[in-house]
DNA sequence: TTTCCAATTGGAAACGTTTTATATAGCGTG
DNA sequence: CACGCTATATAAAACGTTTCCAATTGGAAA
């Protein structure tokens, strides 16, 4: 009944071989003779014989699992990168246990430590800031870690991204090149090395290489909503110089921006031009279609997946420190040139 | 150094006392007089022991872990739906290994055997229909399984749904109560259960209650996506017949609607009315603002783990099939009244 | 003291595999 | 026909816990 409760002693007595032989066919050992694996693979059939990882992931210290922490799973950006991950999970036979963060420092490393505790064999971790705290437990960690869209912070830790710096770097450079004197930038927090030390410092350096100032107050933060970014985008539209061009750290703030132009009576991109970042789906649900940096988070979760299974085989790795094209995606929220 | 490979013997060694006391220690077993439990805490905040899952998942037969099988995180409806799930595992000490399985039924059966083997505790299951094969892998399973958003179809399994059927009605209903004489229904495979039978009736019974004929064209079939949204309002624009009046199954396509609407050159409430159906954040971040049918994914999923935890811990349950209450959210899509 | 019971602790089996070392069978060869 | 191989198969020892049952301890009651 309960194809359950069937160990691989019972196997191997209905087969009338011992376990450790049907212990081979199972795992595709080749020292069996085709007849007695025959043999065995009916008594499996037959008795609707199930392995037991968790018995299997006891012998051999591998349970073919691995742990994935990520800040929220309910924000389309980071689910995106999940189902890259678990698509090249499936096609190297890993699951993987999932685990939100929030971003929370205390709830990373306590989801990290009950990751290991369930014996994964590696994990791949998301975050908007290595602490100091966790990296040291990464260290003390007995299996492999690959960052995915997580800055490296100088820890020599496997990661895969795309250079933010030069991405806002490149959405600046456009608005620039769209003649702009002046061009505002709404992100998130600072404190995130993503923003606070890539985008922002590729929007001073763009600013700077076209021999404009920098404004203290041409740079909104908000917490990468929606609705933050409608309302920096208010606070910024009540200013009698408000920039005419702005680069938005995502796309959903991005969203914001352009609704904040609109409810206020402007066209984008008439009166105003818009950027934003990622390149999720929600670029081409609005109107005007939102021109955005491509950041490809599928990607990333698959390329930093694909990443650690070479770790974990042991195989060839030419660059631990992967960094991905990045390229920005013209749609109508910008001015044809 | 590695605080791995420290095991229960080593804790055992170090405070001098037997593993199994050692055990009921990290188990918070009451029969430890105090001054041993603390000289075996010492013992295992010296050696940096961590319990190992696997082994204790063998030993106990549990796992502590569910599965939770989706047909793709990177829907937002789904990654909601997951959120819910993930925050109520975690307050019952759960962690969740996730999968996709696209909504194909050899995945679906695949993942569902994958997971057994791993000795999940329990299997929390969405998908748009119940194959039989499915259903007859479900009966075999030695662990229970929770449907969630997903039509239980006469099989008696634990389920957590909104009333569809009754909501399509409300959502028609509204619609008519504007005025209108014809509303068009566009959603996703009426193969699915949820559209097929529970959707479609809503909308064809709210008609009937209204004294209005259905006509077989004003409903378009797409595939959930904001593109196939567009497309099919795109397609009913273009008939002189064209319904002024539009109940979108899911919210994506609503958006969809909305913008072949305003791509056509009319306005969205003044020419065309349109109600969505899923109230994901999507719905507020259009112009104007979606009115939608609420159903509250994250709810879901939360009292679908909650159902779990409680068949798993055989406490009292009142009702195996929830039906949470659903709403409309009045927004800007509908005329004032 | 002795006795007895409850509280605490220890020992060992069990969980279902993998894996290593060992045994056996079959077979060509000299 | 014995010998030594190779190809297969077996037996038994891990793996690191939980859990059942037995043993010990401590203290109160007699």
């Amino acid at each position: 009944m309960n194809s359950n409760n069937v160990t691989i002693y019972d196997v191997a007595r209905e087969a009338g071989v011992s376990m450790a032989t049907v212990s081979r066919v199972v795992n595709g050992n080749p020292n069996v003779k085709p007849t007695t694996r025959k043999k065995v693979q009916d008594a499996i059939d037959r008795l609707g014989y199930r392995p037991n990882a968790v018995a299997r992931g006891l012998a051999s210290k591998k349970t073919t699992t691995v742990g994935v922490i990520v800040p929220d799973i309910s924000n389309i950006f980071f689910a995106d990168l999940a189902r890259g991950i678990e698509d090249v999970a499936t096609m190297y036979k890993y699951n993987i246990i999932l685990g939100n963060s929030d971003s929370n420092r205390d709830k990373e490393i306590h989801l990290l430590n009950t990751l290991l505790g369930k014996q994964v064999d590696g994990i791949i971790f998301m975050g908007g800031r290595l602490h100091e705290d966790l990296v040291n437990e990464f260290k003390k960690s007995p299996v492999p870690i690959v960052l995915a869209a997580t800055l490296n912070q100088g820890y020599d830790l496997p990661a895969v991204n795309i250079d933010y710096e030069q991405a806002a770097y490149d959405a600046t450079e456009m608005l620039i090149g769209h003649g702009h004197k002046q061009v505002g930038f709404i992100t998130g927090p600072l404190e995130q090395q993503i923003n606070g030390e890539k985008k922002f410092s590729g929007y001073r350096r763009a600013l700077e290489d076209a021999g404009l100032p920098f404004r203290e107050n041409d740079v909104i933060l908000g917490n990468y909503t929606y609705a933050s970014g409608l309302e920096a985008m208010q606070k910024m539209l009540e200013r009698d110089d408000c920039p005419k061009a702005i680069f938005a750290g995502t796309d959903e703030m991005a969203l914001g921006v352009i609704h904040a132009i609109q409810d206020a009576g402007y066209s984008v991109p008439n009166d105003f031009e818009v950027v934003g970042h990622d390149n999720t789906r929600l670029a081409t649900m609005i109107r005007p279609k939102l021109t955005t940096v491509v950041q490809p988070m599928y990607d990333i979760g698959a390329v930093a997946m694909r990443l650690l299974t070479k770790i974990l085989n042991a195989e060839e790795i030419e660059e631990k420190n992967v960094v991905l094209p990045h390229r920005i995606e013209r749609r109508d929220s910008l001015r044809n040139d």
